[in-house]
DNA sequence: GAGTGGTCTAGACCACGGC
DNA sequence: CCGTGGTCTAGACCACTCG
């Protein structure tokens, strides 16, 4: 099929609503890049969730109305958002509409934070803000990053605590860098005062939103000042999570450290 | 829609091959339950895949065959096979034919195999087999399984080595435990003589093919016997994952736990 | 060229949610 | 009641593979 390109005559071949699309570019040696229409089509949703058109929460227009913008059949719309639903960009509610995925939704909550107790409980973790200061990134936070050497940087370290009888123990110590211009106006008051996800503060505040994350997983011993803050002894083993955070685009915009203390808790994966 | 019945007269309501389908039932109070027609092909696909009508790696009948077989249109066979495909069950390919998933091939055969050398090289684990035995299984095991009390099941112990240099060094301790009443001419010899990947002898061998799996993971410390066998100190941080792999209709057929030495490797996770 | 899956269309009808 | 997404159909054409 032809690709969509921007047509000043009447509904005759699929256009869209002026946006030019980047047409199927032969790349290299005879590769003819085929693109099907729902492709782009996804491409330029992309692109709008991107540029802030539409909000987490919101809903986006109506599959008719997407397909008369594009001068496309509703099948090809309905095509390119199915696929965005199961990416978990968009969210479909049979008899509502399509809506932009939030953080906020109990259910996409859990998707990433996978540490759950043993006992099969809902996890009730508290929070506990140790730090939050900005900085020049350091070199190796600043590769991973994509940020240029000496780039401004903020570091947010924080416990997560369990309740235990009537007590808190701690669980989880994180190390937070995200990129410095991304997220101006965080402090630690800010981050103190907010109720909900921290995903969901990112989302509101600094319209930045987690779409997906690379995650390598370790076992280590604890350090004497990590044993400190988690309350175990020198050594313990500990579950070192190294988390690579992406938005909209496959940029990178969160490095997360994680040591979890697993006696009681444990880290659940899902193979498929 | 309604549901898909046996029709004796000819091609006027949707139908199948002959074998009759769970019609839509009403479940507790005044629920539909309302099945749409691709789910009913889907899981008449799943039942013919678990029956074994067409083995791992074969090709199943083509959309068109099957849409004629199931009195059904293309884009309806289509669409219970898009599942399937996106669950790993089945794998299109364009111009050939869709076949059934087997982990033969190399990029289903890492699917289930999250441990990758920290350089990024592709992994080379060697196998060392320690055991292979049949035993009553033990009750937690049995539980895992799905088993009665006091069952046969076959406990495999193993080593997987990565090359160091000249070297091998131990890098996986796998406690395998498997039905034995599936399993049933699972001996050391077998193991030991097969080459490639261990869910592919499964397959070829005793018509089990893995799916999915769920996974728990910890950090733990070596004891005395896993530090040596893995040629690490006592107390050594370990990563354990605790493994619980499912076949066809959501049926648990192994358990395994595996201590990982994580210097050198680590865990690799995607969440989305 | 014949057969496979992949894309796209147009239209009908159904299930759900809210006015 | 209407508008939303969800299902199903029938048919056309395209891209890929193989003989």
């Amino acid at each position: 099929m032809s690709s969509v390109l921007p047509t000043s005559g009447p509904a005759a071949s699929p256009a869209v609503s002026g946006t030019p699309v980047a047409s199927p570019v032969a790349s290299g040696l005879g590769t003819p890049a085929f693109s099907p229409l729902y492709q782009q089509i996804k491409a330029l949703l992309l692109q709008s969730l991107q540029a802030g058109e539409w909000l987490p929460g919101q809903a986006i227009p109506s599959e008719v109305e997407l397909a008369a913008r594009f001068r496309v059949s509703q099948g090809t719309v309905r095509k390119a958002i199915d696929e965005m639903a199961t990416d978990n960009v968009l969210v479909r509610r049979q008899g509502k509409g399509t809506f932009v995925a939030t953080h906020a939704e109990r259910a996409t909550q859990f998707r990433f934070l996978r540490l759950l107790p043993d006992d099969g409980t809902a996890p009730q973790l508290q929070r506990r803000l140790l730090e939050c200061r900005r900085m020049r990134a350091p070199a190796e936070v600043a590769r991973l990053l994509a940020l240029s050497s000496g780039e401004a940087a903020v570091q947010v370290r924080r416990l997560l605590l369990a309740p235990e009888g009537s007590e808190l123990r701690p669980v989880v110590l994180d190390d937070i860098w995200l990129p410095g211009t991304l997220f101006k106006g965080l402090t630690a008051e800010r981050l103190q005062a907010w109720r909900g996800p921290m995903y969901r503060l990112f989302e509101a505040e600094f319209n930045v939103h987690m779409i997906r994350a690379e995650e390598k997983l370790r076992a280590v011993g604890a350090s004497a000042t990590e044993a400190a803050l988690l309350a175990v002894r020198e050594g313990e083993p500990l579950l070192s999570v190294e988390r690579l955070a992406y938005t909209y685009g496959d940029r990178p915009v969160e490095l997360r450290r994680g040591l979890y203390h697993t006696a009681g808790h444990h880290y659940r994966n899902e193979l498929s």
